[in-house]
DNA sequence: GATCCGACAGCTG
DNA sequence: CAGCTGTCGGATC
């Protein structure tokens, strides 16, 4: 279940009868428990409550009472010895009149009468498996209020069909605004009378529904219509009291669809909400889901919490405000003019939703210039921060829509709380008329054009600079002279799966700029585009964009262009998870990069709750110089020769299970020689057996004699051919062979090319000749053993954590990025007989301990003391070549490292593509 | 021919 | 059901 049809669910349990006996099992099947689940609590076999109560083991404890003993009812739950022993995470007692429960890991507690339940339903979200941040599950009415919505859009769909096709989307998304202020304007006074204009079209349309939309086009016609022009308008008397709202917002058509009798109720039942407690930061990006068809119920699935915005805007610009507040003290002049300069300030999100981020920043600058106007004593006074300063881009129709709302409401509600309800109510209609968030493609839009830069000329440069320049912005900034910020969080999308009109838009961003640009993400066009924005205003941008263009090949490809214009990473934070209220998250890490043309002395380079302040950061997001590290293809050191793995493309038909094997040979006694053992980057480190299908051109006669494996083959064969990939395909002919296979029995040094951060040191293994190593692994073949002493070293872990990929945090290895690029001094004969020494050590170290699999030899808790020696060991004869001592700590290796790489490709010819160092401003 | 990556994905405790 | 940790094969060079 997800959070709209949780949010439904109780909603229908508050208004049904209480049944004492039914309630606690009604309460876990609207938090979405099967049925099953449902039956064995009933049975009693899975309820473990020692009060006569229902308690879920890990979950609930739950308990009905008599009317009036609730609080002791709670009480007595907490107090359960059963309560601890199931390890319950709630306690909930309600007699039908009051509702009382407590989250037992917070301590937070809900007390509330019966019916209103529902309203603290992201209280028990966890009991649903909604594991969600804070700001979402503490504002209830936010998806309460967009779970209702997203029902009245689903109905009026299915009488409307003609209203969800693509002509229509946009009167369809422009409906759903208007009802939305419409709700909220009743419910603060804007209309004059509580619950107004649910009231009104409760009273106006008949109980049959049938002309709901003619009220409602009234209303909307009135609201679109000044004083004066009224009586001309034929406004009905009933519709007069309704303020003239104009903008945008209620020009341009007031045709409404049918209502049915449900669409109407549901329409009542939205507006029977406390509309005061909107969100416009949280809001906006859950009800945006409404509108899409994919995201429908997935609430708030691009949400992006609060303190994530902060750590974006805050290093950006919002601190160095606070600061010099802070400077200013009782300074009344200095006061002023810090409100001047902040009057000034234009924020731009070219991606920017439903708002989010230009709302947050909008009420942190409000919050600030309240404390001047305190300080200055006019706490009266008007803001001069214009909505119009907040600009942004959004593709979709509908959040642009709703990010204009969204500020709109945000300005009403800093004028209530900083200024009373008076003088917001004073000042709020007529809405202004312009449109300030361009509804279009970012990547295609010359930004100049939406985001004017002030006191330049700048049509003619735009030409130049950008493919497509727009028309200029009908509206002015009112601020001449003023600072801009741009930030967001833009779409993220690996190259693989970009649609046609992405990887156009990837085109007209870098095609003109650099020949292989089709791997990087698409965000790093937007990244790029802050860049040459800045370069070119004066500008600074943040963005949280995914990790993996800070990692990897990514990093030679987007970084040498960033600098190129003038940019310096300025503040960043590293690798985070993305968290939002999707039950299935976003399985994203993401980074947040501070660019500017104009840096201070000092970089922040921030961490998950820490921060340091540095002389540079490099694009890897470390506090080192900025070396970018270009893939090759053969080796910058005198080593062995690394390559890939052998890859299947098989669809599991040429790597059978144990079980699969077996069956084989027992089949067919024949095809075991056409059997080998097969290890892929998990059973390196885990240990465990699996086996491939490994056939020689010249045994093909043979083995179609065998039906097993001939059937095998087949499967392969449909597999390759029915595959969107080329090399699929272009194998499908030759089934028995893998499509890349450079093995033929060879023993080999194997790395895992994915393994946990957590480790120590590189997993790496020794594979017999009779062994095949997976695509999953890169391997050395025939290797002296004296490469697995660099393999097994902190310096090459540290190297390889550094330059290459990642998958989310964890290492990834790499041939080209990561062995071919490691810098290693010229090794004499000597050193090299000591490194070997030291691999056989390690080696026999793990011996010692058979048969511990990797993951257990080097569990980071765990690790033996004789494999740590032997790795100290290592450690200590290695260090000794690079420097004549240990280094002191992974920075100093880092720093030696990248010197040496500078120093190398520096002399060496390029094996391949252009080696590149680029200044911190190049 | 070779490889890097995944607004991921599957397993397990 | 959330924490943990690495499959598989396509797109790209």
């Amino acid at each position: 279940m997800n959070a709209v049809e949780i949010e439904q669910a109780i909603t229908d349990l508050a208004e049904q009868p209480f049944d004492r006996a039914e309630f606690p099992y009604a309460f876990l099947e609207a938090f979405g428990n099967k049925a099953t689940t449902i039956k064995r609590l009933r049975a009693g076999a899975s309820n473990k409550s020692d009060l006569g109560g229902v308690l879920q083991t890990s979950n609930i404890h739950i308990l009905t009472c008599d009317v009036g003993r609730v609080t002791q009812t709670l009480a007595a739950l907490k107090a359960s010895p059963a309560t601890a022993k199931a390890k319950a995470k709630f306690i909930l007692a309600t007699d039908g009149a009051d509702f009382e429960a407590e989250d037992l890991a917070s301590g937070e507690t809900v007390a509330c009468a019966f019916k209103d339940f529902p309203d603290h339903f992201g209280f028990f979200l966890p009991l649903a498996g909604i594991s969600t941040v804070r700001q979402i599950s503490e504002n209830a009415f936010d998806i309460r209020a967009t779970s209702r919505l997203n029902r009245l859009y689903v109905e009026l769909l299915k009488d409307n069909p003609e209203w969800g096709t693509a002509e229509r989307r946009h009167d369809m998304n422009k409906l759903m605004a208007r009802l939305i202020f419409c709700f909220f304007a009743e419910d603060t006074d804007i209309f004059i009378g509580k619950g107004r204009f649910t009231e009104t079209v409760a009273q106006m349309s008949a109980k049959d529904s049938s002309n709901t939309h003619e009220v409602i086009a009234t209303l909307f016609r009135a609201m679109n219509t000044k004083r004066e022009d009224r009586a001309a308008a034929k406004i009905p008397r009933w519709a007069e009291d309704f303020p003239y709202v104009n903008g945008a917002l209620f020009s341009g058509g007031d045709e409404v669809p049918r209502f049915s009798k449900i669409a109407r109720s549901y329409l009542l039942h939205v507006g029977g909400l406390d509309w005061t407690k909107i969100n416009p930061d949280i809001f906006g990006s859950m009800i945006q889901a409404v509108a899409e068809d994919e995201e429908r119920g997935e609430l708030g699935m691009h949400y992006t919490s609060v303190p994530n915005i902060l750590k974006v805007l805050n290093p950006l610009f919002l601190d160095d405000l606070r600061a010099k507040l802070e400077e200013a003290g009782d300074n009344a002049r200095v006061l002023l003019n810090l409100r001047k300069r902040i009057a000034k300030i234009r924020v731009f999100d070219p991606a920017c939703g439903s708002g989010n981020f230009l709302v947050i920043a909008y009420k942190e600058m409000r919050a600030i210039e309240a404390e001047i106007n305190r300080r200055r004593g006019e706490p009266d006074r008007a803001s001069e921060i214009p909505l119009t300063n907040f600009r942004g881009i959004e593709l979709r129709d509908f959040p642009a829509e709703i990010a204009r709302l969204a500020l709109v409401i945000a300005e009403y509600q800093c004028d209530v709380l900083y200024r009373g309800q008076k003088l917001a109510l004073a000042e709020f209609l007529p809405l202004r008329n312009e449109n300030w968030i361009t509804c279009g493609n970012a990547l295609r839009l010359d930004w100049l054009s939406v985001c004017p830069p002030t006191g330049t000329d700048v049509k003619v440069l735009a030409d130049d600079l950008f493919e497509t320049p727009l028309d200029q912005a009908e509206i002015d900034f009112e601020n001449e002279g003023g600072e801009t910020y741009i930030c967001g969080n833009p779409p993220y999308q690996g190259s693989v799966g970009q649609t046609a009109q992405q990887k156009e838009d990837m085109a007209r961003v870098l095609a003109p700029l650099l020949k292989t640009y089709k791997d990087l993400d698409y965000v790093a066009a937007f990244v790029l585009k802050a860049a040459q924005f800045n370069n070119f205003t004066g500008a600074a941008s943040a963005f949280v964009t995914t990790n993996s263009i800070t990692q990897g090949e990514q990093v030679a490809m987007l970084w040498p262009l960033v600098f190129k214009e003038c940019n310096t990473i300025n503040f960043a934070h590293t690798s985070f998870l993305w968290s939002n209220l999707a039950s299935n998250k976003a399985a994203v890490t993401c980074v947040i990069l501070g660019l500017t043309t104009n840096p201070g002395s000092e970089r922040k380079l921030f961490g998950e709750g820490t921060v340091r302040s540095c002389a540079n950061i490099s694009p890897y997001l470390v506090a080192a110089d900025t070396v970018i590290v270009t893939k090759r293809s053969s080796a910058l050191s005198a080593i062995g020769h690394m390559q890939s793995g052998n890859k299947p493309t098989d669809g599991g038909h040429l790597t059978p299970s144990t079980e699969e094997k077996d069956q084989i040979i027992a089949a067919s006694p024949d095809a075991r020689r056409f059997l080998k053992r097969y290890v892929g980057s998990r059973e390196l480190i885990n240990g465990g057996a699996r086996w491939c299908i490994w056939i020689e051109d010249d045994d093909l006669e043979e083995v179609n004699r065998i039906d097993i494996l001939r059937d095998r083959l087949e499967k392969v064969r449909e597999m390759r051919l029915s595959s969107n990939g080329a090399q699929a395909n272009e194998n499908a002919a030759t089934p028995h062979r893998f499509v890349f296979a450079p093995h033929s029995r060879h023993a080999a040094i194997a790395v895992p090319n994915v393994s946990s951060e957590r480790r120590l040191f590189l997993p790496c293994e020794i594979t017999g000749y009779d062994t095949v190593v997976s695509n999953l692994a890169s391997v050395i073949y025939d290797a002296p053993l004296w490469n697995l002493a660099l393999i097994a070293s902190r310096l090459h872990l540290v190297w390889i954590a550094t330059v290459c990929g990642r998958l989310k945090t964890d290492i990834r290895y790499s041939n080209t990025l990561g062995w071919n690029t490691f810098p290693v001094p010229t090794l004499t004969d000597k050193n090299k007989v000591d490194l070997t020494r030291c691999a056989e050590d390690i080696l026999l170290a793990r011996e010692h301990h058979f048969p511990a699999t990797i993951a257990d030899l080097y569990d980071p808790e765990n690790m033996p003391a004789d494999l740590r020696a032997a790795h100290d060991r290592n450690d200590e004869v290695l260090e000794r070549i690079y420097i004549g001592r240990r280094f002191k700590n992974d920075t100093e290796r880092l720093e030696k490292l990248f010197d040496l790489y500078t120093k190398m490709t520096a002399s060496a010819a390029p094996a391949k593509g252009k080696k590149r160092k680029a200044g911190a401003n190049a």
